[in-house]
DNA sequence: TATGAATGAGTGTTCATTCAT
DNA sequence: AATGAATGAACACTCATTCAT
């Protein structure tokens, strides 16, 4: 059953490199831990990069699809669909937590431009979507249009330091639970209301 | 002589560390750019990672120098705290660039527990000044107590917000720029008031 | 059907140890060639040298038919009979020319005694053959006595220099059209005869 | 001591290659019989192709030695010039049997057009030192013009049978013996001459 | 103290061969 | 008999680290 082993290959893939990093990641462990030899995954793969490359992809398609069924319709106020937008990415990044340290791991690399023109689809689709959002929520006067070209990565920035915060000292929340409070914040900021 | 060659070492190493990362900087290298043999870097480093080490603590001492003389004093308003602390870590960041995709590589590492209880000092003082300062303006009534927890967090990842930001797409601009928005984002957030 | 598989597998065999030497020639090639699943080159032959020695053999074969049907009766003069001789060779070579590279590559094999005492029919026919023509040739006159010994070498060496001609620099000629040249280059020599 | 090792590298593959050939020879033993460990041998070769290039290299160089201080002038007679290079080809050759088994196998692959355009010095000096020998000979009226461009490869093609005789059934001859042979048989051929 | 040649464990990858289906 | 996925031994090459000079 070649679908299963591929499957199995992902998933042992997945928590190697979770675990390990790309770099501290041995071909041997995962296939232990995918249950084939060696050699198994080379029939599958075509060397150690395309595992994680595989892996990652199976993410962005995931969150892909929960990006085009999840989203609230374009006609609700914007608190809303960026309510949704982030829930969507909380939840996709407690579903698979580890494998996004790589993500950003690898962003990295790729800045260095050590990696060629390699796309990270999952980072690009939360970006084209957070623009696409704000750039919406600009035009119909809910944002500000001064650091309007700021907005997207400030909104990664933040889930990104969500992240970081659990990653190094986890309190056992789900990013989804913050969702709400980055709503707010990235809306109204942090400044108290007077009255 | 002694310390010709440390700082050698240490400059060749930065610039190694960041065009190439942690796992692709290699000893010989480092040894060229600093215009000694490899063997002397065992002269004044354990190993290669305690190049690293060095090297971020300098990095690290250095921060700690801005902010212990470049705040302003505890009596000002917190907006223009927040700027000087903001301006403060993009000015060293913008003086050492690429070295903190190192930084954030590591603490990702260290997310990881790969690294033992190494601390990455620079990461911990920034952390520890966005804490106090969001800790008082909260006690003061400028910041609003719900989301007081998140706000070092959520100040840190929008500066990595506009570290990546940069890293990917450069538009020459050094991200000091950016500080008078950040602040302005952080305590107003993004909603356009009316009037 | 089994016969048309047998063949199939010796043909694509035949030219991918042409193409890429024994040593580079992979199973999954010559099965994809000979149209069948590579455990199926298992059921035909015992390993990757046994398929090997099965298309030389089958080369052997075909040369020593062309000898015993094609030579001239031992009565006609030496001339003719080398002639003979050398243009059955020549063409057998003309016919599979690139997997007498293989064999060339065989026979040194077995001259440092990697290969065990296998033989390699169609050197020790064409040499046998030599022998038997030179030693008759003496004894009848024809050729010296002195070097006899070494003709049989000479005669391979000779046709081993036109292949290794062809095969560096292709000039479209077929090793048969040399064969008249090198009948009248091993009695006579290159030496000009005044008058 | 570099040059030491550098000479114990390349005698120790020498003789490995010798024995078992390109392919089958291992960095591994040569690193052992040069008394090194396997990474030394990459501080002096970047692989072992590398290795194989600068050994049959030395034999070249020391085959080009031979050649320019060993030829006798360009008056004597072709026959007396001829037997100098054969000579000098089959010390050579004697000096070094085994590796030269390799060079030939070198030149079928070669052939076969897998390993580009690289070059095997020996083999073309001793090419063109035939050619030039033959093409004055012709010129001068001791050589039939007939087939004067395949005299060059007439003659490696002897000096390789000769090779290969001794190769495949060692009779403890050098190959310098056969000279005087080979000479006489290039001029003269194999013919007996009556009177 | 500086050197840089030597070390050798570590690992990604290949591919002939096997064998369950 | 045919298949082709699985196997795993084999091996070239890398590079941090050591240490004799």
């Amino acid at each position: 059953m070649k679908q299963v082993t591929h499957e199995a290959i992902l998933e042992a893939g997945e928590a190697v490199f979770s675990e390990r990093g790309f770099g501290g990641a041995r071909m041997e462990e995962i296939a232990e831990r995918a249950g084939v030899a060696v050699g198994t995954l080379y029939n599958y793969f075509d060397d150690r990069r395309a595992i994680l490359d595989a892996v990652l992809e199976a993410v962005a398609k995931e969150f892909s699809e929960r990006l085009s069924t999840g989203m609230s319709p374009p006609s609700d106020p914007f608190a809303g669909q960026l309510e949704r937008l982030l829930t969507i990415l909380a939840e996709q990044v407690d579903a698979h937590f580890r494998i996004h340290a790589i993500l950003f791991e690898e962003e990295v690399e790729i800045g260095r431009g050590l990696l060629g023109k390699r796309k990270r689809p999952m980072l690009s689709a939360f970006h084209d979507a957070a623009r696409s959002l704000t750039t919406q929520a600009v035009a119909g006067g809910a944002l500000r249009a001064e650091d309007a070209d700021l907005y997207p990565a400030l909104l990664s920035g933040m889930v990104r330091g969500m992240f970081m915060r659990k990653l190094l000292h986890d309190d056992g929340r789900p990013l989804a639970s913050h969702v709400p409070a980055l709503t707010r914040f990235f809306i109204e900021g942090a400044a108290r209301r007077s009255a």
